[in-house]
DNA sequence: CCAAATTAGTTGTCTTAACAACTATATGCC
DNA sequence: GGCATATAGTTGTTAAGACAACTAATTTGG
C-alpha cells in the first residue's frame, strides 16, 4: 500500500526492532546464565508449578520441539526439574528449583526496568497504541496462517 | 496464548508478531525457492548491481557472517554471482542473474500484497503511527546498545 | 471393546542470528 | 618505507525457530 522498498516494510522493521531489543535484554541477563528465551520459559514455570510441557509451550508461545530443548537446557543448568506425571504417562510436570526461583526473582526487575527504559521514548498513550496495534496485527496474522492450512 | 506479566513486554509481542508475519510470507514465497531472509538480500542485490558484501549487509540490516551465508545459498541456487573486485582484492562484487531477476520480480508483488493484506486491520493513520513508533523504538534501542559497548 | 485418531514429547534437519577468531588486503601515520 | 590498525570476508560455535517424522500413551467412536 504505502511502501516503496523494504525499509518501510512493517516486517522488516518489526524484525530489526525485535532483534535489537532481544540483544539488549540478553546482554543484561547474561550474568545469570540465561538467554531471553530461556527466561521466557522459566517465567512460565515459576508462574505455576507442575505444568506439563505442552502447557508451558502454549503459554510461552513456542512450539513443542523448541520448548523441549529450552527445558532441557534449563534442567541441565539446575533451574527446573521434570517429574513424570501420575495422571498421564505421556507427559512430564515441570517444577522450578530454588536456584531457578532466585534467578527468576533477580531477572524480573531487569525485565520491567527494560520496559520502562523503552517506554521513555513514547508517551503512555503511544505505548498503549503500540501494544494494541501489535496485538491486532498478531491476531490477524494468526488467522491468516490458520486459513493457509485449509 | 495465555499471558500474564510478560503481557506488558513489548519484546514478547514484537517477537510473536514478527515470527507470524515471517512464516506467513515464507509460505507464500516458498514455491520460488527463497526464504524471507534470502529475499531481503536478493532485493538489495537487485536494487544495485555490483555492490560489495559489506554494503549489502548494511542495507539488509544483517551482519557479515549472516550475509556471507545467505549470499552463498543464493549463489548455489543460481540467483546471484560473485566477482572479485578490481579495486579492492579483499572484496567481491555481487551481481544478480537473469533467474534471480525473474524471481525477484515475481516475489515483489507478493511482498506488497502481503503488506496490504496485513494493513487491512488498521487505518492508514494507524499504519503510519505503527511504523513511526517502531522506528523510534528501533533507534532508541540501537543507541542503548551503543552505550552498552562503552 | 477395540481400531483409529489424537495428544505429549523427542529427535533430526535446515535456516537465521550473534559472537569470536581468523586470513588477507588496505590504509594511516611517523 | 614499514609498522599499527582498520576493513572485507570466512569459518566455527551456540541458540532458537520451523517443520517433519517418529514413539508411546490416551481418547474416540463404531
Amino acid at each position: 500500500m504505502h511502501q516503496k522498498g523494504l525499509d518501510h516494510s512493517i516486517g522488516f522493521l518489526l524484525g530489526a526492532t525485535y532483534r535489537k531489543l532481544t540483544n539488549f535484554f540478553a546482554a543484561r541477563i547474561k550474568e545469570y546464565g540465561l538467554t531471553p528465551e530461556q527466561w521466557a520459559v522459566l517465567f512460565r514455570v515459576r508462574e505455576e508449578d507442575g505444568l506439563i510441557q505442552k502447557e508451558i509451550a502454549d503459554r510461552a508461545g513456542k512450539d513443542k520441539p523448541t520448548t523441549t530443548r529450552i527445558l532441557d537446557s534449563l534442567e541441565a543448568k539446575g533451574f527446573v526439574t521434570k517429574r513424570a506425571s501420575e495422571h498421564d504417562r505421556r507427559s512430564f510436570q515441570v517444577y522450578i528449583t530454588e536456584q531457578g526461583r532466585l534467578t527468576a526473582d533477580a531477572i524480573e526487575p531487569i525485565e520491567y526496568g527494560m520496559i520502562a527504559e523503552i517506554a521513555q521514548v513514547m508517551s503512555a498513550a503511544e505505548y498503549e497504541q503500540m501494544t494494541s496495534l501489535l496485538k491486532r496485527l498478531n491476531d490477524h496474522t494468526a488467522s491468516l496462517l490458520e486459513q493457509e492450512k485449509e
